[in-house]
DNA sequence: TGCAATGCATA
DNA sequence: GTATGCATTGCAA
């Protein structure tokens, strides 16, 4: 019935407070000092709100004194609140006459809270036919909503959710919504500070709630629970009732729903004006001017008219701020570019004297989009003229698998570029990118771009290579500086002092609102997207000089930007994973973990959550007392970490217990659940995204999904791998890895003859470290002396501390020590290498690679020891680990070639620093057996050769 | 909602 | 002791 009067309920403090806090980081505080921001968040809600559903009813409701009876039933009820903050205390009497001014009545009983006169006033108001919208984003009032009372709940970034009977009990799955107050009293409330029963969290409520049906109905059958949650349960019926209580909405406020009083009429606009001047509310005055004047429509389309206008004028006259006299065809054509240009600034909008960054706007540009038809015929025409051209696809989301091109834009010449929108029919896009393929294709025009990773990826979608040499100013700068971040907006920022539109300006902030580029007006996608690929070409111009100075021009033109294309096909070639196999794992993991958490509460003798580490170290350390001195963490938390429970395990069931569950619970949210959900839709396979610029040794990294974490070590853990299969049956997985990679760089590069004998002779290194170490022959080396010679060759590679070592083995401090000098003294030019990394880093700044990778050390002359060290074991580490890195990047590069040579169906999947996965077409097993291993023994040539070990399987796991 | 702290998976 | 990414909890904003 959309003649049904609409009354509107708004929860005063709830949107104050919502309002107070979106401003925290930058509160309005005006000439008189006066914080507003309360003020203004809520007055901008309110007036969102009217402008939105032009209510004919509405109200303001407030608390007043507390909840009495609530406090009475419960003395600790909001105890923990923190008192109301000053800025939210002083808006309170301002908003009264600001609401007294609109004439919009304000519903305050003295000993009731807003959520009970809400209460009431609806269902009053609901009984004479009305539809009523409560205001408010606290999710207690869920309980209210019936066939007539919504819940109308602002979302964070703008808009609203309206929650009728399915939204709610879709939200706390339950039948009913009165079956929320059973939820919110079993649950509990901290910041209301409900109690709940203990032990009980969302997940647990939830289920009883679709069990018992009610917080009565649990507590009359607790005889069908089991263990220590039935004690739990029973022991504490008193206080769940009470919680149930506490979170109850009371409908009976001696408040009356009188509709005359309540109507929406007409405020007083002269009054507010002058209390909005008075806090100097400039925009919120126009804002509310508009609201309550000539109506919505006219409005909107006064500002619609005048923003057009003034577009126009602006693309009328491109070549009046054109900064430069543009050579060559482009400046010619401007004329048939019909579609919309980006506006220019003019300068004399007195740029900065002081050192504020250059935007957009403080710089003068020429962006122009391009029309379709002739203007790009001759447009593409032009492009092929260029040597270098910078790029950057603008698309609608960022997987690359699923995104669409939105548009790409295009600039050689700094402060200029142009923008070609791509329809969103698939095949108008298909034909459009057609005309770009010839400059794509084109192998001796170089292509600019920042992460071209992502550009290449989006484009082989549209069956599009990009050939030719490729500049990537991301890669530059990894290379020239691997320890910051690189994304373009802080290197804009850094090398050219220029602040780029930020991309939350254009389509929001993540979460519900953001919109896709598509949504985005044409003028801002040009001046947007241009602007990037602007920007990007000059900090290539930057970079270039830059990256010519050491053997970094090398590692970027014949490591990183090569093997960028090796990635793209990598990651767009995905793995495949048997879903089935980890769900059957999951529910084999769910009832062992039941199982575990049964066994923990029984010895806890009570129920809570073994996740938290604050709990349990609580009832670990405090509960049962298990340890005279518990260790803390930094924060003073009880450590629950695993080395040091796993020191106690054998004392007590319990720590192994929890060790277990953690152990298995990790499996399953990590791996078992999570890797199926990310199976990419539109191939079937799991696609993971590598990273070339986050590791400051050079190393990959492997994210959504980390597939370079695959557990392995436990025999639980590395039945996940049997999940990452072959394509299909005419393919076989094959795993190649090398063999101890990081210590034969070591033995190599300290020239550390007695290690390089013994990788040359093929001989176990750990047990031949032991042997000399121990002295004794090498038959006769335990299981023991082999596994701390192991771990002091580890940590050799790590930079050891006797500390350290003592730590991670069940030697003494004075027996680590010991041994390490031992190991220094059977390996003195290991020693004399460390040093040296060290003295080189103190005099240069920095170490290198067998590459010419370097990594800068800015702490290595640090006064502080422990920051001195800390940058003294990366200069050992770094040339180590990033050797590696080099040398298997190498091999990928080398294979990633051969097997388009060849054009094999195998392909390369995963990297794993030290493996390399792959997909193998099974006739052609044997030739490329030998490919892989020659390309990955023979990637670098050290002192010492190089082992790599295959093996190939129906699975990961077996081909490992 | 977003972030810090904690813990844990790999090489 | 090196290098990463990610799930969860609990609190702040």
């Amino acid at each position: 019935m959309s003649d049904q009067k609409r009354l509107f309920l708004v929860d005063a403090y709830a949107l104050i407070f919502r309002g107070y806090y979106a401003f925290i980081k930058n509160p309005r505080i005006n000439s008189k000092g006066e914080d507003t921001s309360a003020i203004m968040g809520f007055m901008n809600s309110l007036l969102d709100v009217i402008k939105r559903e032009r209510p004919d009813h509405l109200a303001v409701c407030f608390d007043k004194g507390g909840s009495a009876d609530r406090v009475e039933m419960y003395e600790e009820y909001k105890a923990n609140r923190d008192e109301t903050p000053e800025g939210i205390r002083t808006a309170i009497p301002h908003i009264c006459n600001i609401l007294e001014a609109m004439h919009i009545p304000i519903m305050v009983k003295e000993g009731y809270e807003a959520d009970d006169v809400i209460g009431t006033l609806s269902r009053q108001a609901e009984k004479e036919g009305y539809k009523v919208f409560m205001v408010t984003p606290d999710k207690d009032f869920a309980q209210l909503v019936t066939e007539n009372i919504f819940m109308y709940k602002p979302v964070f970034g703008g808009g609203y959710d309206i929650w009728g009977i399915p939204e709610v009990q879709k939200k706390f799955e339950v039948e009913s919504p009165l079956q929320v107050i059973d939820f919110l009293g079993m649950m509990g409330d901290s910041s209301d500070n409900i109690p709940g029963l203990p032990g009980v969290g969302e997940k647990t409520a939830k289920k009883f709630i679709t069990q018992f049906g009610s917080m009565e109905g649990l507590l009359a059958n607790t005889d069908q629970l089991k263990g220590k949650m039935k004690e739990k349960v029973e022991a504490n019926g008193e206080l769940g009732l009470l919680s149930k209580k506490l979170a109850t909405i009371m409908l009976d406020v001696p408040v009356t729903f009188n509709a005359k009083d309540f109507e929406l009429d007409h405020p007083d606009v002269e009054k507010v004006k002058e209390i909005f001047q008075e806090l100097e509310f400039r925009r919120l005055t126009d804002n509310f001017v508009k609201t309550f004047t000539s109506g919505a429509e006219a409005t909107s389309g006064l500002s619609n008219g005048t923003s057009t206008s003034l577009s126009d004028q602006k693309s009328s006259s491109p070549n009046s701020n054109s900064s430069s006299n543009s050579s060559s065809a482009g400046a010619g054509q401007f004329s048939l570019f019909g579609g919309t240009s980006a506006p220019l600034s003019d300068q004399d909008s007195e740029t900065s004297s002081t050192n504020a960054r250059q935007t957009i706007e403080t710089t003068s540009h020429f962006y122009q989009s391009v029309a379709p038809g002739m203007a790009t015929t001759l447009f593409v025409k032009n492009l092929l003229n260029q040597s270098s051209v910078c790029f950057d696809t603008e698309t609608t989301g960022l997987n690359p698998l699923t995104a669409e091109l939105v548009g790409i834009a295009f600039s050689w010449e700094a402060g200029k570029g142009f923008y070609i929108p791509f329809p969103e029919d698939k095949n108008e896009a298909q034909a459009l990118i057609e005309t770009l393929r010839p400059f794509f294709e084109n192998e001796s025009i170089e292509k600019v771009g920042q992460n071209l990773k992502y550009d290449i990826k989006v484009l082989a979608k549209y069956n599009i290579k990009v050939k030719g040499k490729l500049f990537d100013t991301m890669l530059a700068h990894y290379l020239i500086n691997p320890d910051m971040r690189h994304n373009m907006d802080v290197l804009a920022e850094t090398y050219l002092n220029y602040t780029p539109v930020s991309i939350t300006e254009l389509i929001g902030k993540k979460g519900k609102n953001q919109l896709s580029m598509r949504d985005v007006p044409l003028e801002k996608q040009t001046e947007y997207a241009v602007e990037d690929a602007d920007i990007t070409l000059q900090l290539k111009e930057h970079f270039q000089k830059e990256l010519g100075e050491a053997d970094t021009q090398k590692l970027f033109d014949d490591i990183e930007v090569p093997l960028l294309r090796v990635l793209a096909d990598m990651e767009l070639e995905g793995i495949n994973l048997d879903e089935e196999f980890l769900n059957s794992l999951s529910e084999d993991l769910n009832n062992d973990i039941a199982d575990l958490e049964k066994s923990i509460y029984e010895a806890a003798g009570e129920e809570f959550n073994i996740g938290s580490p604050k709990q349990l170290g609580v009832i670990l350390f405090e509960k049962l007392k298990l340890v005279d001195k518990p260790k803390k963490t930094k924060t003073g938390q009880y450590s629950t970490a695993e080395d040091v429970l796993s020191y106690l395990a054998k004392d007590h069931k319990i720590i192994q217990d929890v060790l277990d569950y953690r152990g298995l619970a990790k499996l399953k949210s990590t791996y078992v659940d999570a890797l199926p959900t990310q199976v990419e839709e539109s191939t079937g396979r799991v696609h993971t995204d590598y990273m070339q610029t986050v590791a400051a040794t050079g190393r990959l990294s492997s994210n959504n999904p980390n597939l370079q974490n695959i557990p392995i070590r436990t025999e639980r853990g590395r039945q996940v791998r049997k999940a990452f299969i072959p394509r299909d049956e005419n393919y076989t997985l094959l795993a190649a890895d090398y063999s101890q990679i990081e210590l034969r760089i070591i033995a190599a590069l300290s020239k550390e003859t007695t290690m390089i004998e013994a990788f040359k002779n093929g001989e176990d290194i750990h047990a031949s470290t032991a042997s000399k170490v121990f002295n004794v022959p090498i038959k006769e080396v335990t299981r023991e002396q082999r596994s701390n010679a192991k771990t002091v060759n580890f940590g050799i590679i790590y930079g050891v501390s006797a500390f350290g070592l003592s730590n991670q083995t069940n030697l003494s401090r004075g027996e680590a020590k010991e041994l390490i000098d031992t190991y220094y003294e059977t390996y003195p030019k290991l020693k004399a290498y460390m040093s040296a990394q060290v003295d080189f880093a103190r005099d240069n700044g920095y170490v290198s690679t067998v590459l010419g990778r370097r990594r800068y050390l800015k702490d290595i002359n640090s006064r502080n020891a422990v920051v001195r060290g800390a940058a003294e074991r990366n200069a050992v580490n770094a040339p180590i680990q990033g050797s590696a890195a080099d040398i298997i990047k190498i091999a990928m590069i080398n294979i990633h070639q051969k097997l388009n040579e060849g054009n094999y169906k195998s392909k390369m999947l995963l990297q794993v620093h030290d493996e390399l996965v792959f997909d193998i077409y099974k006739p052609e097993l044997e030739t490329l057996k030998t490919i892989i291993k020659t390309e990955m023994e023979s990637a670098y040539k050290l002192e010492v050769p190089l082992d790599v070990e295959m093996d190939i399987g129906l699975n990961w796991l077996e081909a490992h």
